[in-house]
RNA sequence: GGGGGAUUAGCUCAGUUGGUUAGAGCAUCUGCCCUACAAGCAGGGGGUCAUAGGUUCGAGUCCUAUAUCCCCCACCA
């Protein structure tokens, strides 16, 4: 027997690992059923899994357990990402709190540290996927630095290469100079920052006069070999072929006309810095500049900045615009902000930097992806809709992909050099001199074969052929660019297929009053104070059930628990019915009463809808319908008229028919406590009800005409308790029933058995009424002044009623373009509007 | 500059293809320990659906402006 009260530890307490034990996660091609696939997106094996992962893992567990219910082959494959720069990152940062250097400790002994790293994160992370009851196959489990998955990476480099598809070439990266790696722009988070913008002389040879080239950078003035203005700017088209002295440096570059130049924009004139900034590289090629770095890869100054070298950026631009000053060579400084790059990782200012790098070339993949989503049978179906223009918009102004990264966790790339001689290939070219580059490749070119790569691909395994594409992603909005987008290009340009079919967006949880997350701000919550505070049911229906897919989520404990309420219910209505259905060996609805049938109906009805919503994806449609019927419908109704016919093996079989349902309904999202009571019920077709059949809707148990009479009855006992309450009527009150139907049901519900006479009473009398059920209320007290105001008032809201819908009946147009069943509808109310009114006026 | 979104009760949010008098949770007010549940039960109050036009028999829902806020991308010498 239940507790009195959910105890959500002891509910919870050993079930993750029976269903694994029992093999319920285990997918089961060949069955012959239809398969339905979901890959995890893989987290990163940097930490703790947040209150993120436990959203998008709770949606994905939703519909796969709905799935696996509903009879097909499912298969949840996890895994986890290597994340490189990312782990990186944080094992540098470990080993340099014991004191070792990363460069020192050497590659091989690095990366060991790395898999030690992975292996004990990844074995937290699966706890935590436990403790959420996520039911994942761990049978299929893999990591983008598994042998399989490594093997694809290294083909689809190889074949890219030879497709010309991958390039190495020379170019402004973005460069994270405490990491030592370049980024992609994807990587790069754009701040404000107050800055200045410093007004420099930079004099025409031979000449007083001197040009006022305005500079965020100073420091990279090193590097200038040239200094442009716009070619239609009237105010310095005579200078253009002229040179001006390089300040500092004193070297003599060129004046250029090019369109870079704005003639609006500061004073028009804008020096050229080729190797460190991304515009000033496509002007430098136009006129063939020297690219001059003036930078380490740790962003000190290098040979080139003179007597700076070694400084960092930071104590260059102050230093060099000390001597700037003195030389009178700084004109002012305008205080201004600007927005400038970091570091997604790091946090730390990415300097544009030129070097040499490989690239994808993305426009023929992306025109491919374009051309694809026009394609209703083949395109990636967003869930909500909108976010495929996020991905189309994303396709149609993408630059070429930078992939290398200076990093050593990671796919190695596979290209080795002797001399000027590239080899790309599988192996290790023959013969002596082949120096292997030292890069690995961004991770996300790793994930970004995730759906396929996970099931064998490039091999054409059976899991490929029964799996591939998968049925859905799951993921937030903010992983678009980096993610789904990369799997939607390389899935249809390796495999010829979507690798998808729904992608289902949701969005990102903030803080009570809309923040993002952040550990500055300390406002963040650990999911798992929350499982231990109310259960990984109560987290897991709460994130799935408040917001509608694709908005963000403001977390709320209060709803947390409130939630907790409402299992709470579940728990005490499922306590009543196992405690007074105990000797039911059977289904038998053979004498089934009105309420039975009403309840039955109701039953079927929201089955129906639910499913429906389910298959849309519409979580927060389908759990408050479940709510609304569980508790108004269920609870407040049905289990107190079942208490007059308990004793009934019809009344027990619809009791336990309907709370099995609810169970089996409400499973995909409160896994743990609906097997608790089920393992309590005493018919149930399976040993577990994860792997219990998802009920069918049954039109053989729609009651339609039960159903309105019990709606009907309960609008009277509704309106009954109402007018007592506003009355303030206690006991001392007698009822007459005008109708002569039988009303027993009504006068168990409202308690009425004492108060019930045949005759008019001489004492104050109020009409209560529903569609067919009328009576009186004698009470002894005198009706107050403002109770009587309040019964003219429900008569004037009526008659407006009644008059609103007698001038829409009488409007031709209406009748004529609007359906049928509305209109009968408004015709129906009427008339029973007509009555109410009738008995308000005669009836006291 | 380009793209996307939001604006509904005190708060957080629902509201499917236009169709009864716009809903829920929390909060609030009144009355209740009735043997499933006081973390509960019964009843109530609270919204001119951001603003202005338009389409329609009918608009929270569709169209056009306006206002405010948010997100993404690009640029910022």
């Amino acid at each position: 027997m239940l507790g009195k009260k959910y105890n959500h530890k002891e509910v919870e307490q050993g079930k993750y690992e029976t269903w694994k034990k029992k093999g319920y996660f285990k997918c089961n091609k060949g069955s012959g059923k239809d398969p339905y696939c979901i890959v995890i997106p893989p987290p990163n094996v940097t930490g703790k899994l947040h209150l993120g992962h436990a959203y998008d893992t709770a949606i994905q567990d939703i519909i796969i357990r709905y799935k696996r219910m509903q009879g097909f082959d499912t298969l949840w494959l996890p895994g986890m990402d290597h994340a490189a720069i990312a782990t990186e990152a944080k094992v540098v940062k470990k080993l340099k709190n014991e004191g070792i250097d990363k460069y020192e400790y050497g590659r091989e002994n690095f990366l060991k540290a790395c898999w030690d790293w992975t292996r004990e994160y990844s074995g937290a992370i699966r706890e935590q996927w436990g403790a959420l009851g996520l039911s994942v196959d761990y049978t299929k489990e893999r990591f983008t630095l598994d042998e399989g998955l490594n093997q694809a990476v290294t083909k689809v480099f190889v074949d890219y290469y030879n497709k010309g598809l991958i390039y190495r070439g020379e170019r402004i990266i973005n460069w994270d100079p405490q990491a030592q790696t370049a980024l992609s722009n994807e990587e790069v988070i754009y701040k404000d920052v107050e800055g200045a913008f410093y007004h420099l002389k930079y004099f025409i040879k031979d000449s007083d006069e001197y040009l006022d080239v305005a500079t965020t950078r100073p420091e990279t003035l090193f590097g200038d070999t040239a200094v442009a203005v716009n070619p239609s700017d009237q105010r310095y088209l005579h200078l253009i072929g002229k040179t001006v002295i390089l300040p500092i440096v004193g070297k003599e570059i060129p004046i250029i006309g090019d369109e870079h130049a704005d003639p609006e924009f500061g004073t028009g004139v804008v020096k050229i810095t080729p190797a460190h900034d991304p515009n000033d590289f496509e002007v430098g090629n136009r006129h063939n500049l020297e690219r001059i770095v003036v930078m380490n890869p740790d962003a000190t100054m290098n040979e080139n900045a003179g007597k700076y070298v070694g400084m960092s950026r930071e104590k260059c631009r102050e230093e060099l615009l000390k001597d700037l000053k003195e030389q009178g060579l700084l004109i002012r400084v305008e205080e201004m902000t600007h927005s400038v790059g970091h570091s997604e990782r790091t946090g730390v200012m990415v300097e544009p930097y030129l070097s040499k790098q490989w690239f994808v070339k993305m426009r023929p993949l992306a025109d491919h992806v374009l051309e694809n989503q026009k394609d209703k049978n083949t395109k990636v179906n967003f869930v909500p809709k909108r976010y495929e223009k996020t991905m189309n918009h994303w396709m149609e102004i993408t630059y070429d992909w930078c992939i290398s990264r200076q990093l050593w966790w990671g796919h190695r790339i596979p290209a080795w050099y002797k001399g000027d001689e590239v080899y790309v290939g599988m192996e290790a070219p023959k013969g002596k001199g082949w120096v292997q580059d030292e890069d690995v490749l961004d991770t996300w070119f790793s994930s970004a074969l995730w759906p396929f790569s996970t099931l064998g691909w490039p091999n054409n395994t059976e899991d490929m052929q029964t799996y591939f594409p998968n049925d859905a992603l799951i993921t937030g909005y903010d992983i678009i660019p980096f993610w789904v987008n990369r799997m939607t290009f390389q899935s249809l340009e390796l495999t010829g297929k979507r690798p998808f079919k729904d992608c289902i967006i949701h969005g990102l949880i903030r803080d009570k009053e809309g923040r993002k997350f952040s550990k500055s701000l300390g406002n963040g919550i650990d999911p798992f104070d929350m499982t231990e505070k109310y259960g990984a049911d109560a987290l897991r229906y709460y994130l799935t059930t408040d917001v509608a897919l694709g908005t963000d989520l403001r977390f709320d404990e209060v709803k947390v628990s409130s939630t907790w309420n409402y299992i709470n219910k579940i728990w005490n209505a499922s306590r009543f019915v196992l405690m007074n259905i105990e000797d039911l060996k059977e289904y038998d609805f053979k004498n089934l009463k009105p309420e039975d049938k009403w309840i039955l109906t109701k039953y079927e009805k929201l089955l129906k809808s639910v499913m429906k919503h389910m298959d849309h994806y519409e979580f927060n449609l389908a759990s408050s319908e479940i709510y609304d019927f569980t508790w108004n419908l269920f609870c407040d109704y049905y289990i107190e008229m079942a208490k007059y016919s308990i004793e009934e093996t019809s009344t027990k079989s619809t009791l336990c028919k309907v709370l099995t349902g609810i169970l089996k309904m409400l499973h995909p999202f409160m896994p743990f406590v609906t097997e608790e009571i089920y393992q309590m019920l005493p018919i149930k077709e399976e040993e577990s009800i994860m792997i219990s059949e998802y009920p069918k809707y049954e039109k053989k148990y729609l009651f339609e005409i039960e159903e309105s009479v019990i709606d009907d009855e309960i609008e009277f006992i509704k309106s009954f308790r109402n007018i007592k309450s506003e009355n303030g009527i206690t006991k001392d009150f007698k009822v007459m029933f005008d109708t002569t139907d039988d009303n027993e049901l009504i006068v168990k519900m409202l308690k009425l058995k004492d108060n019930v006479v045949k005759k008019p009473l001489g004492m104050t009398a109020y009409k209560v009424f529903s569609n067919h059920v009328k009576a009186t209320i004698f009470f002894e007290k005198q009706m107050t002044e403002e109770e009587e105001q309040l019964r003219k008032k429900q008569i004037e809201q009526l008659k407006m009623s009644i008059q609103r819908r007698e001038k829409l009946l009488s409007n031709e147009n209406y009748v004529k373009k609007a359906p049928k069943n509305i209109v009968d509808m408004d015709k129906q109310k009427l008339e029973e509007e007509k009555k109410k009114l009738e008995e308000l006026n005669k009836g006291i």
